[in-house]
DNA sequence: TAAAAATACTCCATAGGTATTTTAT
DNA sequence: ATAAAATACCTATGGAGTATTTTTA
């Protein structure tokens, strides 16, 4: 089965139609139908059942459309990676959403860069919804995911830090003064979880914009405090489930550099978590950098 | 990048010799080199080193080689499962080791069976390597397989018995008496790890051999004791790593009958392990059938 | 100099295009 | 009657074979 075959078939399977399909992969119907009907051949198998009014999967189609999507995925991410691999000075690249470190990044970078075989670290900001993407299609080495949020199917990952929730809402909200609350306090509001289990709203400042119009109330992990409006209140959730700030990558990877970024990654997590508590977790002390190796 | 061309690379990758290659692909050779010429144009990267005593795998290239066993996996694994699915009356695989069931299945298939959705069951007995891969590549649905033995990577997983580990030898063995022992107790015995931790002796009869002619005592999950030879003897090991029954299936299969046979056996191994004690695994009492549904 | 990969060329299998027919609603 | 997939037929790209040359240890 060629890869070809399966572009063809995932785009007949998602079209449910041969002229769409054939429009969008750039060629005409009669040899797309021709493809498909000689995929069905060597399968032995009815993928579609056609109709003049449209095409339907088979229980057997619905199966391919669901393994060709892994197949080309694979193949897209053994492009990238094979690309990356080749480059004069290789780089780690590391997928994360504006905030969706904990605020660990920085003191990871900085760690990271002293030690002694670090090669070159490229950021990728990006939405909450590529960064698994990024990873996974190869054109990321890790990312930053937030768990349970985020399907780690196919990942490996290795947890950073777990944060409390807090509840997000307007001054004049009457909760807003409240030192901590529970979820039962925001059954009266609209609380979308966090991140993007909403349907419509998928920018975050679009969505701080609804709270703000006391629209909304948004639950999310306490480590978003930081880069919040200042016209916003905040309070701690006590029964919210916790988030877990993971690094993640794709499973069996073998890179010296990711698992020395990884482990590096995981000390300064718990050269934070040691000292600060549940309550200020920002209030990280200025410890002593542990000793420099080398220079 | 076509299935194809990923084939050719990974022949080449193993052998290390287009020659070779070309011959074991069923094909000559200049094809294969060209082939392998345009696919690196095309990702842009040098894939191998070559010379005119051998050719070696660039960094890049054995990134894709291990990104190219992926797909050709993928691809191996869409083509069983799509014709698998494709068949009049479908059937579940269960892939396992003879015994290595730890004594559930009997009482799995008879509780499946009554189960209203319930399709046929068919049984893929295989060596220890194999079963893991019949279920990678599409062949089975599920395995039995042995945690922390077997690699999990790639599977969703659901734990159905923690057994204790007994040691076998012969009877006439000075610890056969005992009525438990540690593994320190075994340190002057050569003690592979079951299963198959052993180079050589993948067999578990020719295994056995061994250990009734005294050069081997072996480490096993309990439920071996039922097909064990009457001429050896089993000692519990108090401080071996249990190993946990587990069903193991890809990760995320949507498959209304493998749900079901997951539920049902997780049923049937909790009935087992209440009642029963660790040292008595199998006197299971002949609890009443949970109500049949229907008739 | 010998083993192995790369090049030169030739051929044909097959992917893809255009025109048309069949089918099912 | 009409929208959509299937068929017929044609073209040409490129994959594969044979013969030969180039490379390097």
């Amino acid at each position: 089965m060629e890869t070809r075959e399966l572009a063809y078939f995932a785009a007949v399977a998602e079209e449910l139609h041969f002229g769409r399909a054939a429009a969008r992969l750039g060629m005409a119907q009669p040899p797309l139908s021709r493809a498909i009907q000689k995929l069905e051949r060597r399968l032995g198998v009815r993928l579609f059942e056609r109709s003049s009014r449209g095409v339907s999967l088979t229980p057997a189609g619905e199966v391919l459309a669901r393994e060709a999507a892994k197949v080309l995925d694979a193949v897209a991410a053994a492009t990238a990676r094979t690309r990356r691999a080749g480059l004069a000075e290789p780089r780690l690249v590391v997928a994360l959403k504006p905030g969706g470190d904990g605020g660990l990044l920085p003191d990871v970078l900085a760690a990271y860069r002293e030690r002694p075989g670090a090669i070159g670290v490229e950021l990728a900001l990006c939405g909450v919804a590529e960064r698994a993407r990024l990873v996974r299609d190869g054109t990321a080495d890790v990312a930053f995911l937030h768990s349970p949020y985020e399907d780690l199917t196919g990942f490996d990952s290795e947890p950073l830090r777990v944060e409390g929730s807090v509840a997000i809402m307007t001054a004049a909200h009457p909760l807003a003064g409240r030192t901590h609350l529970h979820l039962a306090d925001l059954d009266a509001d609209p609380t979308p979880r966090w991140p993007g289990a909403h349907p419509e709203v998928s920018d975050p400042a679009m969505l701080m914009q609804l709270v703000a119009l006391g629209r909304l109330v948004v639950v999310a992990p306490e480590s978003v405090r930081d880069q919040m409006r200042r016209d916003l209140a905040c309070v701690p959730v006590l029964d919210a489930p916790p988030t877990t700030v993971v690094l993640a990558w794709p499973e069996g990877t073998r890179s010296r550099a990711l698992a020395e970024f990884v482990h590096t990654a995981t000390e300064v997590a718990t050269r934070h978590s040691v000292p600060a508590q549940n309550t200020a977790p920002h209030a990280s002390p200025a410890l002593p950098a542990s000793p420099a190796p080398g220079s």
